[in-house]
DNA sequence: AATTTGTGTTCAAAATAATGAACATAAGTT
DNA sequence: AACTTATGTTCATTATTTTGAACACAAATT
């Protein structure tokens, strides 16, 4: 019924339930990364208890992941330091530090009149997945797109040219420097409308929660 | 010492301290989130229950936010959907159809010597703050930037012109059609070779966990 | 209609997260 | 060195989550 919980060693959790390092199978250890979060803004214990409105005592027991921490406890920690919660909950890994892509390596898709070309130059998966472009398209060329799924959102900026765009039941002429954001839960469609080729950008959100 | 948890109407947790939607300064309500995930995956609570290791009663009363899960118990749950753990964080809101950025709105930040311009062209906050930009650098053309914080991630693209990009103690150089990632949680600094001017995208992700 | 089966909700008990006070330790002061 | 301050850890208690069994209700079957 009750239970001691840290007496001079180990609560049940973290040492009986999630020994290992955070490399998958186990919930994210999330005490290191407040820990860091914390001191990079120069809090103590005592003030980023008060800040948060969560006690001292548990904050330590988070910090060396020896307690589980509640949804909202982890809310309130996430907005006294500023944090997005999310970002608090994925575990730092391993990355190279460059990665070069050259000329005849970036992915190149055109729709079948060659009018439209499309330059696939980034991907990034897992939390929302996001891609982006180049794109050139002569007068006439023309992207049909299908839905990329609610929520998904296309952030397109014109460099050059005018263009088109149909999304739904609306559309918008875009002209040089301008940017258009819009939902893409549904068909679209993009088109060049001359005299000078359409050359601009874009930034795919796919099936996102975000806001703008 | 002991309380009563539902009796016939209200834990303390939802309808006292939680009680609205979330609409900012409350921890997110992920119980309708769970419980279409879970009808999605055509799953009873028993099923769910088995599946993740999770009590059939504690995902009943999650699902309507009646209680204020654990880490752990969050995610379980969004292991056996197999979905990220922080997508069911986020809740759904209302989104505008379009946004028309008109030429003059787009906000231009260029250097001391203006030889080096950067476009924002967009911003996403909250998961992971996404940023992307176009730039023009006339010969000389300088950028110099300070670190974005761990696990910073940036992605140039060139489409003309000469591009030196030096993070840390590694350098490289871009030429025309080029991209290039890298990390950029140490200070960092693009120059313009030349002699053509240098054009290109950037888009950065700020603080991301993402490996690529 | 009565029975079984499936599905979600509530109950009492047990496990554990959260709190505030006391404690330990280290760092600075007098 | 003794005293104070600052900071993190542990203790005892309380508040809540979590569990498994019992319950309620609806849908399907006999």
């Amino acid at each position: 019924m009750q239970q001691k919980k840290d007496s001079s060693s180990s609560s049940s959790f973290a040492r009986d339930a999630f020994a290992g390092q955070n490399t998958s199978d186990r919930p994210p250890l999330v005490g290191k990364e407040i820990q860091r979060l914390r001191q990079e803004h120069q809090l103590t214990l005592d003030e980023l208890a008060s800040k948060s409105g969560v006690s001292k005592s548990i904050l330590s027991q988070i910090e060396r992941d020896h307690s589980n921490p509640t949804l909202s406890t982890i809310w309130r920690i996430s907005q006294a330091l500023k944090q997005p919660l999310v970002d608090m909950l994925s575990s730092g890994e391993e990355k190279p530090r460059f990665e070069h892509l050259k000329v005849n390596q970036t992915p190149v898709v055109s729709s079948t009149d060659g009018k439209f070309v499309l330059k696939i130059l980034g991907t990034l998966g897992t939390v929302s997945t996001l891609q982006w472009y180049e794109f050139k398209a002569e007068e006439g060329g023309i992207l049909e797109s299908e839905s990329h799924g609610s929520g998904s959102l296309e952030n397109l900026t014109l460099v050059s040219g005018k263009l088109l765009v149909i999304s739904g039941t609306e559309s918008r002429e875009l002209i040089s420097g301008e940017t258009l954001r819009f939902l893409t839960d549904s068909p679209h469609r993009l088109e060049s409308l001359g005299p000078e080729p359409a050359h601009g950008f874009m930034v795919n959100l796919l099936n996102s929660n975000e806001s703008f």
